[in-house]
DNA sequence: GTCTATACACAGATAGAC
DNA sequence: GTCTATCTGTGTATAGAC
């Protein structure tokens, strides 16, 4: 599996993330038509991250979320009552989606060395495609309430199991060395994150997500083999 | 070399860091007595740090800097003339002394698998030492304007740069294997930072800096010798 | 050198027209 | 369902007393 044949091959679209994020999280809409709603939730996510991409979630006002998304202020406070709400409706339905779409796709794959590559894959392709969502929700966990910070720790902790559990049935197949499985899936989560948060870098160097991915397996591997 | 003996043959304590922070970036204080000013500025920093863990530089406000640091808000605009201005000196500040610091701790050391595990032990010591400095530059550099956020890039590229000169060398003198040194150093880097980003998470499985640091070195081994 | 009191701009949020 | 106009609280920053 590469990149586009990922891109091929599952479903995902943008229209499908704003669709899951309306029904799982956006309760508070006052909107009647689904259509409507899913036009103008794009407009505002995509407005929010370009925004907070530059200057943060806090240093967004609605002023230039308004501009940049093309409703007006009062627009806007229909599809949230408040710009706190805004945010924790992106960390949610995000969440969900990443966690939902990770098992998916690596639940039916039995060889542990097989299971661990895929969710790499997935996981890189995964942010590759949304990353404007990943960044945005990695900088601005920390600014939510105790609560919703609690959330989101759950679901970092979340994906790192899903790796720690392959390592340790490898391990218990006698696939795989015996390790700290605990440091290995968080160092590797690490890597993982590293190719949404620093896009910048990889841009400039010409890296592409499928030479990232080969390389990560290759390092992880070296430690876990031979 | 481990994190005791670390704080034992080095002299860095806060009181240098602030006395740096005032030579080299504060050119804006009104003060003239200089013991004045680092007790204040350590107050302020430190205040700043705590606040913005919670709710981020722009979510902090200058009456919250006034209460948790002590000072009033007219003594606080007396140490700088903006709240940009301490986001600013902070960044500054703390990237050339640890710039600094880590160039010092390696540079008499010749050989490459040596001097790798110098500098890998001196990032996570010093990120430890001064974790709620490394976590604010950070997440808080993205909020920067143009030119004080290039400089920040250049930080992190710079200390990817001295890993990835060692890897080189050591490909050089045969001592390390043929890899790809640039995503190699990238990667490093990333664990290197995943230390101080979510300390809670090595704090609550009890993690210690030096298993962290023999982990790591452990496993760029893995992928560089055997 | 530090404080209190205050200016004044701008933020989030809403009411009510269309 | 979306807009404009506006309210009100809070933010940064400063002036001037001590």
């Amino acid at each position: 599996m590469n990149y586009t044949a990922f891109l091929e091959e599952t479903s995902i679209c943008k229209e499908a993330f704003y669709k899951h994020a309306l029904t799982e999280d956006c309760k508070t809409v006052r909107i009647k038509k689904e259509k409507t709603i899913i036009k103008n939730l794009e407009k505002i996510f995509e407005a929010t991250f370009r925004i907070c991409a530059e200057k943060g979630f806090q240093g967004m006002t609605m002023r230039d979320l308004s501009t940049e998304s093309g409703l007006s202020m009062g627009g806007l406070y229909s599809y949230f009552s408040t710009k706190e709400e805004l945010s924790i409706t992106l960390q949610r339905a995000g969440n969900t989606f990443v966690g939902k779409w990770l098992e998916e796709q690596s639940k039916d794959i039995e060889d542990p060395e097989e299971r661990l590559k895929k969710v790499i894959r997935t996981h890189l392709y995964l942010s590759e495609l949304m990353q404007p969502w990943f960044y945005f929700a990695y900088m601005e966990a920390k600014n939510l309430n105790r609560k919703e910070r609690e959330t989101a720790k759950q679901a970092e902790l979340y994906t790192e199991k899903i790796i720690f559990d392959i390592l340790v049935e490898g391990e218990k197949r006698g696939q795989f060395k015996t390790r700290n499985h605990n440091l290995t899936s968080a160092v590797l989560k690490a890597a993982l994150q590293d190719w949404y948060l620093k896009r910048w870098k990889y841009q400039k160097r010409d890296t592409s997500v499928d030479q990232y991915a080969d390389f990560v397996i290759e390092l992880f591997n070296a430690y876990y083999f031979n």
